[in-house]
DNA sequence: CGCCACCTGTCACCAACCTGTCACCTTCCC
DNA sequence: GGGAAGGTGACAGGTTGGTGACAGGTGGCG
Protein backbone atom coordinates (compact mmCIF):
# COMPACT_ATOMS: atom_id res chain seq x y z
CA UNK A 1 0.00 0.00 0.00
CA UNK A 2 1.17 3.31 -0.82
CA UNK A 3 0.51 6.14 1.74
CA UNK A 4 0.75 9.96 1.75
CA UNK A 5 1.44 11.81 4.74
CA UNK A 6 0.81 15.71 4.72
CA UNK A 7 2.58 16.78 8.02
CA UNK A 8 4.78 19.87 8.34
CA UNK A 9 5.89 18.82 11.95
CA UNK A 10 9.21 16.49 11.05
CA UNK A 11 9.07 14.66 14.43
CA UNK A 12 5.72 13.78 14.22
CA UNK A 13 5.73 13.49 10.19
CA UNK A 14 8.96 10.54 11.32
CA UNK A 15 6.61 8.81 13.67
CA UNK A 16 4.24 8.25 11.34
CA UNK A 17 6.42 6.83 9.04
CA UNK A 18 8.05 4.80 11.74
CA UNK A 19 4.64 3.68 12.44
CA UNK A 20 3.28 2.57 9.45
CA UNK A 21 5.99 1.29 6.98
CA UNK A 22 6.57 -1.59 8.92
CA UNK A 23 3.27 -2.80 8.40
CA UNK A 24 4.01 -3.36 4.90
CA UNK A 25 3.15 0.49 3.50
CA UNK A 26 5.34 2.74 1.50
CA UNK A 27 4.92 6.28 2.80
CA UNK A 28 6.14 9.27 1.15
CA UNK A 29 6.22 12.54 3.34
CA UNK A 30 5.10 16.36 2.07
CA UNK A 31 5.39 18.85 4.28
CA UNK A 32 3.68 21.74 2.43
CA UNK A 33 0.58 22.06 0.36
CA UNK A 34 2.45 22.75 -2.91
CA UNK A 35 4.24 19.94 -2.77
CA UNK A 36 1.28 17.82 -2.21
CA UNK A 37 -0.60 19.13 -4.80
CA UNK A 38 2.31 18.34 -6.79
CA UNK A 39 2.37 14.54 -6.10
CA UNK A 40 -0.57 14.40 -6.48
CA UNK A 41 -1.74 14.84 -9.99
CA UNK A 42 0.29 12.40 -10.75
CA UNK A 43 0.71 9.86 -8.40
CA UNK A 44 -2.04 7.88 -6.53
CA UNK A 45 -2.05 6.59 -3.27
CA UNK A 46 -4.28 4.26 -1.03
CA UNK A 47 -4.45 6.32 1.79
CA UNK A 48 -3.91 10.04 2.07
CA UNK A 49 -3.05 10.91 5.96
CA UNK A 50 -3.43 15.30 5.90
CA UNK A 51 -2.40 17.68 8.20
CA UNK A 52 -5.10 20.48 8.45
CA UNK A 53 -2.70 22.27 9.55
CA UNK A 54 -0.11 22.98 6.80
CA UNK A 55 1.71 26.06 6.64
CA UNK A 56 1.23 27.37 3.54
CA UNK A 57 -2.54 26.25 2.80
CA UNK A 58 -5.67 25.34 4.30
CA UNK A 59 -5.62 21.53 3.87
CA UNK A 60 -9.51 21.37 4.02
CA UNK A 61 -9.13 22.93 0.11
CA UNK A 62 -6.89 20.54 -0.65
CA UNK A 63 -9.32 17.84 0.05
CA UNK A 64 -12.04 19.60 -1.60
CA UNK A 65 -9.70 19.98 -4.64
CA UNK A 66 -9.42 16.39 -4.33
CA UNK A 67 -13.05 15.22 -4.10
CA UNK A 68 -13.93 17.98 -6.70
CA UNK A 69 -12.09 16.01 -9.65
CA UNK A 70 -13.28 12.92 -8.73
CA UNK A 71 -10.46 11.35 -6.73
CA UNK A 72 -11.82 9.04 -4.04
CA UNK A 73 -8.86 8.15 -2.34
CA UNK A 74 -9.59 7.92 1.17
CA UNK A 75 -8.33 10.35 3.46
CA UNK A 76 -7.84 10.49 7.08
CA UNK A 77 -7.64 14.47 9.12
CA UNK A 78 -4.93 14.72 11.44
CA UNK A 79 -5.38 17.84 13.19
CA UNK A 80 -4.72 19.78 16.49
CA UNK A 81 -8.45 21.44 16.24
CA UNK A 82 -10.85 19.38 17.79
CA UNK A 83 -13.34 21.54 17.42
CA UNK A 84 -16.85 19.30 16.26
CA UNK A 85 -17.38 22.01 13.20
CA UNK A 86 -13.83 20.66 11.79
CA UNK A 87 -14.45 17.44 11.91
CA UNK A 88 -17.53 17.86 10.39
CA UNK A 89 -16.94 19.80 7.66
CA UNK A 90 -13.74 17.64 6.71
CA UNK A 91 -16.11 14.50 6.84
CA UNK A 92 -18.70 15.93 4.18
CA UNK A 93 -15.69 17.41 2.28
CA UNK A 94 -15.16 13.62 1.95
CA UNK A 95 -12.89 12.82 4.63
CA UNK A 96 -13.07 9.40 5.55
CA UNK A 97 -11.95 9.51 9.63
CA UNK A 98 -10.75 12.32 11.22
CA UNK A 99 -7.98 12.06 14.18
CA UNK A 100 -7.31 14.62 16.63
CA UNK A 101 -3.79 15.52 18.18
CA UNK A 102 -2.17 13.94 20.42
CA UNK A 103 -3.65 10.33 19.05
CA UNK A 104 -1.69 7.36 20.43
CA UNK A 105 0.28 5.03 17.71
CA UNK A 106 -2.04 1.95 18.34
CA UNK A 107 -4.81 4.09 17.54
CA UNK A 108 -3.56 5.45 14.24
CA UNK A 109 -2.44 1.95 13.41
CA UNK A 110 -6.35 0.82 13.63
CA UNK A 111 -7.76 3.54 12.05
CA UNK A 112 -5.25 3.10 9.28
CA UNK A 113 -5.39 -0.42 8.49
CA UNK A 114 -9.94 -0.21 9.03
CA UNK A 115 -9.23 2.31 6.12
CA UNK A 116 -7.57 0.85 3.89
CA UNK A 117 -9.74 -2.26 4.59
CA UNK A 118 -12.59 -0.88 2.93
CA UNK A 119 -11.13 1.38 0.29
CA UNK A 120 -11.52 -2.44 -1.74
CA UNK A 121 -15.02 -1.88 -2.16
CA UNK A 122 -15.75 1.74 -2.06
CA UNK A 123 -17.74 4.41 -4.30
CA UNK A 124 -17.75 8.08 -5.60
CA UNK A 125 -19.20 10.23 -3.41
CA UNK A 126 -21.42 11.53 -5.54
CA UNK A 127 -24.75 9.87 -6.95
CA UNK A 128 -24.74 8.89 -10.78
CA UNK A 129 -27.27 8.42 -13.17
CA UNK A 130 -27.58 9.26 -16.46
CA UNK A 131 -26.78 12.64 -16.89
CA UNK A 132 -27.69 13.31 -13.31
CA UNK A 133 -25.37 13.90 -10.39
CA UNK A 134 -26.28 14.46 -6.69
CA UNK A 135 -23.78 15.33 -4.40
CA UNK A 136 -24.67 14.18 -1.11
CA UNK A 137 -22.12 16.66 1.05
CA UNK A 138 -23.48 19.98 -1.20
CA UNK A 139 -27.10 18.52 -1.45
CA UNK A 140 -26.93 20.05 -4.92
CA UNK A 141 -28.53 17.90 -7.59
CA UNK A 142 -26.81 18.34 -11.68
CA UNK A 143 -28.21 17.53 -14.56
CA UNK A 144 -25.45 17.78 -17.59
CA UNK A 145 -23.55 19.58 -15.15
CA UNK A 146 -26.07 22.41 -15.17
CA UNK A 147 -27.81 22.88 -11.89
CA UNK A 148 -31.23 21.94 -11.56
CA UNK A 149 -33.17 24.02 -9.21
CA UNK A 150 -35.89 22.17 -8.17
CA UNK A 151 -38.32 22.95 -5.59
CA UNK A 152 -37.08 21.13 -2.04
CA UNK A 153 -39.37 18.68 -1.99
CA UNK A 154 -38.85 17.49 -5.43
CA UNK A 155 -35.21 17.74 -4.82
CA UNK A 156 -35.54 15.41 -1.82
CA UNK A 157 -37.48 13.07 -4.01
CA UNK A 158 -34.43 13.13 -6.67
CA UNK A 159 -32.23 13.15 -3.88
CA UNK A 160 -34.16 9.67 -2.55
CA UNK A 161 -34.66 8.28 -5.80
CA UNK A 162 -30.59 8.53 -7.01
CA UNK A 163 -29.62 7.58 -3.38
CA UNK A 164 -31.00 3.99 -4.48
CA UNK A 165 -29.90 4.65 -8.29
CA UNK A 166 -30.53 0.86 -10.13
CA UNK A 167 -33.26 -0.12 -7.63
CA UNK A 168 -36.40 0.28 -6.02
CA UNK A 169 -36.31 3.35 -3.82
CA UNK A 170 -38.67 1.91 -1.29
CA UNK A 171 -41.96 4.10 -0.61
CA UNK A 172 -41.63 4.25 2.83
CA UNK A 173 -38.03 5.67 2.78
CA UNK A 174 -39.17 8.42 -0.06
CA UNK A 175 -42.34 9.00 2.49
CA UNK A 176 -40.06 9.75 4.86
CA UNK A 177 -37.56 11.66 3.73
CA UNK A 178 -39.68 13.99 1.84
CA UNK A 179 -42.24 14.46 5.12
CA UNK A 180 -40.35 13.10 8.08
CA UNK A 181 -42.36 11.92 10.86
CA UNK A 182 -45.17 14.58 10.21
CA UNK A 183 -47.40 11.94 9.15
CA UNK A 184 -49.24 13.59 5.83
CA UNK A 185 -52.42 12.58 5.40
CA UNK A 186 -53.12 11.60 1.56
CA UNK A 187 -51.32 11.03 -1.36
CA UNK A 188 -48.64 13.52 -1.16
CA UNK A 189 -45.93 10.96 -2.35
CA UNK A 190 -47.61 10.29 -5.63
CA UNK A 191 -48.21 14.22 -6.20
CA UNK A 192 -44.44 15.06 -6.14
CA UNK A 193 -43.78 11.65 -8.29
CA UNK A 194 -46.22 13.02 -10.89
CA UNK A 195 -44.66 16.73 -10.48
CA UNK A 196 -41.44 15.56 -11.11
CA UNK A 197 -42.38 13.48 -14.03
CA UNK A 198 -43.45 16.65 -15.82
CA UNK A 199 -39.43 17.78 -14.95
CA UNK A 200 -38.00 14.69 -16.16
CA UNK A 201 -39.74 14.57 -19.63
CA UNK A 202 -37.62 14.83 -22.21
CA UNK A 203 -34.41 13.84 -20.05
CA UNK A 204 -34.01 10.35 -20.82
CA UNK A 205 -34.54 9.30 -17.38
CA UNK A 206 -38.11 7.98 -15.94
CA UNK A 207 -39.70 7.07 -12.78
CA UNK A 208 -41.50 3.55 -12.55
CA UNK A 209 -43.73 2.60 -10.05
CA UNK A 210 -43.56 -0.67 -8.53
CA UNK A 211 -46.77 -1.30 -6.80
CA UNK A 212 -47.10 -2.15 -3.53
CA UNK A 213 -43.12 -1.16 -3.36
CA UNK A 214 -41.85 2.12 -4.43
CA UNK A 215 -40.21 3.98 -7.62
CA UNK A 216 -37.64 3.39 -9.43
CA UNK A 217 -35.13 5.74 -11.53
CA UNK A 218 -34.59 4.55 -14.97
CA UNK A 219 -33.58 5.23 -18.55
CA UNK A 220 -36.58 6.05 -20.84
CA UNK A 221 -35.86 3.47 -23.54
CA UNK A 222 -36.74 0.37 -21.22
CA UNK B 1 -31.61 1.75 4.00
CA UNK B 2 -32.39 -0.06 7.21
CA UNK B 3 -30.44 0.64 10.16
CA UNK B 4 -30.18 -0.96 13.55
CA UNK B 5 -29.72 0.44 16.83
CA UNK B 6 -28.50 -0.83 19.41
CA UNK B 7 -28.72 1.37 22.83
CA UNK B 8 -29.84 1.38 26.03
CA UNK B 9 -30.50 4.99 26.81
CA UNK B 10 -33.95 5.65 25.50
CA UNK B 11 -33.32 9.58 25.39
CA UNK B 12 -30.35 9.04 22.79
CA UNK B 13 -32.15 6.04 21.24
CA UNK B 14 -34.87 8.77 20.32
CA UNK B 15 -32.71 11.45 19.26
CA UNK B 16 -30.91 8.96 17.38
CA UNK B 17 -33.53 7.87 15.37
CA UNK B 18 -35.46 10.85 14.86
CA UNK B 19 -32.15 12.24 13.37
CA UNK B 20 -31.64 9.12 10.91
CA UNK B 21 -34.79 8.17 9.78
CA UNK B 22 -35.42 11.74 8.09
CA UNK B 23 -32.48 11.00 5.59
CA UNK B 24 -34.49 8.24 4.68
CA UNK B 25 -34.29 5.28 6.66
CA UNK B 26 -36.06 2.76 8.72
CA UNK B 27 -34.60 2.24 12.16
CA UNK B 28 -35.04 -0.39 14.17
CA UNK B 29 -34.12 0.00 17.91
CA UNK B 30 -32.95 -2.28 20.38
CA UNK B 31 -32.25 -1.82 24.02
CA UNK B 32 -30.67 -5.53 24.77
CA UNK B 33 -28.16 -7.55 23.89
CA UNK B 34 -30.17 -10.51 23.91
CA UNK B 35 -32.76 -8.54 21.52
CA UNK B 36 -29.80 -7.41 18.81
CA UNK B 37 -29.18 -10.80 18.40
CA UNK B 38 -32.26 -12.11 17.70
CA UNK B 39 -32.99 -9.25 15.29
CA UNK B 40 -29.71 -9.57 13.46
CA UNK B 41 -30.51 -13.65 13.16
CA UNK B 42 -33.14 -13.17 10.72
CA UNK B 43 -33.23 -9.83 9.55
CA UNK B 44 -29.93 -8.30 7.71
CA UNK B 45 -29.37 -4.17 8.11
CA UNK B 46 -27.51 -1.65 6.24
CA UNK B 47 -25.47 -0.54 9.13
CA UNK B 48 -25.73 -0.90 12.79
CA UNK B 49 -24.99 1.77 15.39
CA UNK B 50 -23.44 -0.06 18.53
CA UNK B 51 -23.17 0.93 21.93
CA UNK B 52 -20.90 -0.84 23.88
CA UNK B 53 -22.62 -0.38 27.20
CA UNK B 54 -24.93 -2.73 26.51
CA UNK B 55 -26.83 -3.44 29.82
CA UNK B 56 -26.61 -7.06 29.35
CA UNK B 57 -23.97 -7.99 27.98
CA UNK B 58 -20.03 -6.81 25.64
CA UNK B 59 -21.14 -4.90 22.80
CA UNK B 60 -17.53 -6.16 21.49
CA UNK B 61 -18.59 -9.85 21.95
CA UNK B 62 -21.62 -8.91 19.87
CA UNK B 63 -19.20 -7.59 17.07
CA UNK B 64 -16.80 -10.24 17.31
CA UNK B 65 -19.81 -12.81 17.08
CA UNK B 66 -21.38 -11.33 13.80
CA UNK B 67 -17.65 -10.59 12.15
CA UNK B 68 -17.35 -14.35 13.23
CA UNK B 69 -19.88 -15.65 11.29
CA UNK B 70 -18.71 -13.69 8.20
CA UNK B 71 -21.06 -11.06 8.30
CA UNK B 72 -19.90 -7.79 7.00
CA UNK B 73 -22.79 -5.11 7.49
CA UNK B 74 -20.99 -1.81 8.65
CA UNK B 75 -20.79 -1.33 12.25
CA UNK B 76 -20.38 2.41 13.73
CA UNK B 77 -19.77 1.98 17.16
CA UNK B 78 -21.03 4.28 19.93
CA UNK B 79 -19.54 4.73 23.42
CA UNK B 80 -18.91 7.03 26.86
CA UNK B 81 -16.43 5.37 27.16
CA UNK B 82 -13.07 6.66 25.25
CA UNK B 83 -10.17 5.07 26.56
CA UNK B 84 -8.06 3.98 23.24
CA UNK B 85 -7.95 0.96 24.07
CA UNK B 86 -11.64 0.37 23.68
CA UNK B 87 -11.47 1.91 20.41
CA UNK B 88 -8.69 0.27 19.29
CA UNK B 89 -10.57 -3.45 19.91
CA UNK B 90 -13.04 -1.94 18.48
CA UNK B 91 -11.65 -1.03 15.21
CA UNK B 92 -9.68 -4.49 14.97
CA UNK B 93 -13.17 -6.52 15.44
CA UNK B 94 -14.07 -5.52 12.42
CA UNK B 95 -15.89 -2.09 13.38
CA UNK B 96 -15.99 0.53 10.55
CA UNK B 97 -15.98 4.01 12.74
CA UNK B 98 -16.22 5.08 16.14
CA UNK B 99 -18.04 7.70 17.65
CA UNK B 100 -17.50 8.58 21.43
CA UNK B 101 -20.38 10.48 23.46
CA UNK B 102 -21.40 13.33 23.47
CA UNK B 103 -21.72 13.73 19.31
CA UNK B 104 -23.09 16.63 17.90
CA UNK B 105 -25.94 15.16 15.62
CA UNK B 106 -24.64 16.89 12.61
CA UNK B 107 -21.16 14.89 13.45
CA UNK B 108 -23.47 11.70 13.67
CA UNK B 109 -24.88 12.26 10.49
CA UNK B 110 -21.81 13.44 8.49
CA UNK B 111 -20.76 9.64 9.43
CA UNK B 112 -23.47 7.64 9.19
CA UNK B 113 -23.68 9.19 5.40
CA UNK B 114 -19.64 8.22 4.81
CA UNK B 115 -20.71 4.08 6.20
CA UNK B 116 -23.68 3.70 3.97
CA UNK B 117 -22.09 5.37 1.09
CA UNK B 118 -19.72 3.01 0.99
CA UNK B 119 -21.92 -0.05 1.84
CA UNK B 120 -24.25 0.91 -1.39
CA UNK B 121 -23.95 -2.56 -3.27
CA UNK B 122 -23.75 -5.20 -0.76
CA UNK B 123 -26.78 -6.58 1.20
CA UNK B 124 -27.27 -10.56 0.92
CA UNK B 125 -30.20 -12.00 2.75
CA UNK B 126 -31.28 -13.14 -0.65
CA UNK B 127 -32.85 -16.17 -1.70
CA UNK B 128 -31.74 -17.61 -5.22
CA UNK B 129 -33.25 -20.27 -7.79
CA UNK B 130 -31.38 -20.34 -10.67
CA UNK B 131 -31.41 -16.88 -12.59
CA UNK B 132 -34.46 -16.01 -9.86
CA UNK B 133 -33.71 -13.91 -6.86
CA UNK B 134 -35.40 -12.46 -4.02
CA UNK B 135 -34.37 -10.34 -1.63
CA UNK B 136 -37.04 -10.19 1.44
CA UNK B 137 -35.51 -6.97 2.92
CA UNK B 138 -36.49 -4.72 -0.05
CA UNK B 139 -39.19 -7.17 -1.31
CA UNK B 140 -38.36 -7.22 -4.99
CA UNK B 141 -37.82 -10.21 -7.18
CA UNK B 142 -35.43 -10.19 -9.90
CA UNK B 143 -34.91 -12.62 -12.62
CA UNK B 144 -31.66 -12.29 -14.16
CA UNK B 145 -31.33 -9.27 -12.98
CA UNK B 146 -34.53 -7.40 -14.53
CA UNK B 147 -36.63 -6.50 -11.70
CA UNK B 148 -39.98 -8.58 -11.94
CA UNK B 149 -42.75 -6.30 -11.07
CA UNK B 150 -45.25 -9.11 -9.36
CA UNK B 151 -47.87 -8.24 -7.03
CA UNK B 152 -47.88 -8.96 -3.48
CA UNK B 153 -50.12 -12.53 -3.38
CA UNK B 154 -47.91 -13.50 -6.10
CA UNK B 155 -44.67 -12.48 -4.30
CA UNK B 156 -45.78 -13.84 -1.15
CA UNK B 157 -46.16 -17.39 -2.81
CA UNK B 158 -42.63 -16.95 -5.00
CA UNK B 159 -41.03 -16.46 -1.58
CA UNK B 160 -42.55 -19.21 -0.44
CA UNK B 161 -41.38 -21.44 -2.76
CA UNK B 162 -37.83 -20.07 -2.81
CA UNK B 163 -37.63 -20.84 1.32
CA UNK B 164 -38.03 -24.11 0.24
CA UNK B 165 -35.81 -24.38 -2.57
CA UNK B 166 -35.26 -27.92 -3.60
CA UNK B 167 -37.94 -29.63 -1.72
CA UNK B 168 -41.63 -29.62 -1.71
CA UNK B 169 -43.04 -26.61 -0.03
CA UNK B 170 -46.30 -27.96 1.96
CA UNK B 171 -49.89 -26.47 0.56
CA UNK B 172 -50.56 -25.31 4.38
CA UNK B 173 -47.66 -23.31 4.97
CA UNK B 174 -48.01 -21.58 1.51
CA UNK B 175 -52.22 -20.92 1.89
CA UNK B 176 -50.66 -19.28 5.59
CA UNK B 177 -48.37 -17.25 3.84
CA UNK B 178 -50.47 -16.13 1.23
CA UNK B 179 -53.53 -15.44 3.72
CA UNK B 180 -52.64 -15.50 7.06
CA UNK B 181 -55.18 -16.69 8.89
CA UNK B 182 -57.98 -15.74 7.44
CA UNK B 183 -59.56 -18.55 5.82
CA UNK B 184 -60.38 -18.64 2.48
CA UNK B 185 -62.92 -19.93 1.12
CA UNK B 186 -62.12 -21.14 -1.94
CA UNK B 187 -59.34 -22.90 -4.17
CA UNK B 188 -57.21 -19.00 -4.75
CA UNK B 189 -54.13 -20.97 -3.71
CA UNK B 190 -54.25 -22.78 -6.83
CA UNK B 191 -55.47 -19.47 -8.77
CA UNK B 192 -52.40 -17.95 -7.19
CA UNK B 193 -50.39 -20.77 -8.13
CA UNK B 194 -51.59 -20.80 -11.38
CA UNK B 195 -50.88 -17.03 -12.35
CA UNK B 196 -47.09 -17.39 -11.27
CA UNK B 197 -46.87 -20.20 -14.07
CA UNK B 198 -47.54 -17.80 -16.19
CA UNK B 199 -45.40 -15.28 -15.13
CA UNK B 200 -42.12 -18.05 -15.12
CA UNK B 201 -43.29 -19.49 -18.46
CA UNK B 202 -39.82 -19.01 -20.54
CA UNK B 203 -37.46 -18.45 -17.16
CA UNK B 204 -36.63 -22.10 -17.22
CA UNK B 205 -38.31 -22.78 -14.14
CA UNK B 206 -41.72 -24.63 -13.22
CA UNK B 207 -44.01 -25.29 -10.51
CA UNK B 208 -44.59 -29.20 -9.46
CA UNK B 209 -47.83 -29.98 -8.01
CA UNK B 210 -47.63 -32.37 -5.75
CA UNK B 211 -50.55 -33.94 -5.11
CA UNK B 212 -51.83 -33.98 -1.38
CA UNK B 213 -48.13 -32.42 -0.47
CA UNK B 214 -47.51 -29.08 -2.03
CA UNK B 215 -45.54 -27.33 -4.62
CA UNK B 216 -41.64 -27.62 -5.71
CA UNK B 217 -40.02 -24.51 -7.60
CA UNK B 218 -37.75 -26.53 -9.83
CA UNK B 219 -35.63 -26.52 -12.96
CA UNK B 220 -38.37 -27.07 -16.71
CA UNK B 221 -36.06 -29.59 -17.57
CA UNK B 222 -36.85 -32.05 -14.92
C1' DC C 1 -48.20 47.05 3.36
C1' DG C 2 -49.95 44.81 -0.82
C1' DC C 3 -48.91 42.29 -4.82
C1' DC C 4 -47.15 38.47 -7.12
C1' DA C 5 -44.90 34.20 -8.07
C1' DC C 6 -44.22 30.01 -6.51
C1' DC C 7 -44.30 26.11 -3.38
C1' DT C 8 -47.37 22.82 -0.68
C1' DG C 9 -50.70 19.65 0.78
C1' DT C 10 -55.37 18.22 -0.10
C1' DC C 11 -59.15 16.65 -2.73
C1' DA C 12 -61.90 14.70 -6.41
C1' DC C 13 -61.91 11.80 -9.89
C1' DC C 14 -59.99 8.54 -13.05
C1' DA C 15 -57.22 4.62 -14.58
C1' DA C 16 -54.73 0.61 -13.78
C1' DC C 17 -54.22 -3.17 -11.41
C1' DC C 18 -54.94 -6.72 -7.79
C1' DT C 19 -57.93 -10.09 -5.52
C1' DG C 20 -61.09 -13.73 -4.33
C1' DT C 21 -64.72 -16.29 -6.17
C1' DC C 22 -67.06 -19.17 -9.28
C1' DA C 23 -67.82 -22.23 -13.10
C1' DC C 24 -66.04 -25.51 -15.58
C1' DC C 25 -62.22 -28.27 -17.14
C1' DT C 26 -58.19 -31.56 -16.60
C1' DT C 27 -55.52 -34.89 -14.20
C1' DC C 28 -54.78 -38.43 -11.10
C1' DC C 29 -55.77 -42.56 -8.67
C1' DC C 30 -58.67 -46.23 -7.14
C1' DG D 1 -66.09 -44.80 -14.51
C1' DG D 2 -66.14 -42.00 -10.51
C1' DG D 3 -64.49 -39.09 -7.09
C1' DA D 4 -61.17 -35.99 -5.42
C1' DA D 5 -57.55 -32.78 -6.23
C1' DG D 6 -55.85 -29.43 -8.94
C1' DG D 7 -55.91 -25.78 -13.04
C1' DT D 8 -57.59 -21.84 -15.43
C1' DG D 9 -60.51 -18.21 -17.72
C1' DA D 10 -63.63 -14.67 -16.49
C1' DC D 11 -65.59 -11.29 -13.60
C1' DA D 12 -67.04 -7.99 -10.02
C1' DG D 13 -65.38 -5.25 -6.53
C1' DG D 14 -61.70 -3.27 -4.01
C1' DT D 15 -57.33 -1.10 -3.68
C1' DT D 16 -53.55 1.61 -5.22
C1' DG D 17 -51.51 5.02 -7.97
C1' DG D 18 -51.87 9.33 -11.21
C1' DT D 19 -53.19 13.92 -12.27
C1' DG D 20 -55.55 18.37 -12.66
C1' DA D 21 -57.33 21.85 -9.79
C1' DC D 22 -57.43 24.61 -5.78
C1' DA D 23 -56.74 27.10 -1.41
C1' DG D 24 -53.45 28.50 1.91
C1' DG D 25 -48.63 29.73 2.87
C1' DT D 26 -44.21 31.92 2.13
C1' DG D 27 -40.93 35.03 0.56
C1' DG D 28 -39.40 38.63 -2.62
C1' DC D 29 -40.18 43.18 -4.26
C1' DG D 30 -41.96 47.61 -5.06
Amino acid sequence: MRLLVIEDDALIARSLERALAPLGNTVEVFSTHAEARAALRHDRFDLILLDLGLPDGDGLELLAALRDRGDTTPVLILTARDGIDDRVSGLDLGADDYLAKPFSIAELEARVRALLRRSQQRSDNRLRYGRLCFDPATGAATFDDATLALPRRELLLLEGLLLHAGSIAPREALERRLFGFDEVGSNALEVYVSRLRKRLAGSGLQIRTFRGLGYRLEDAAE
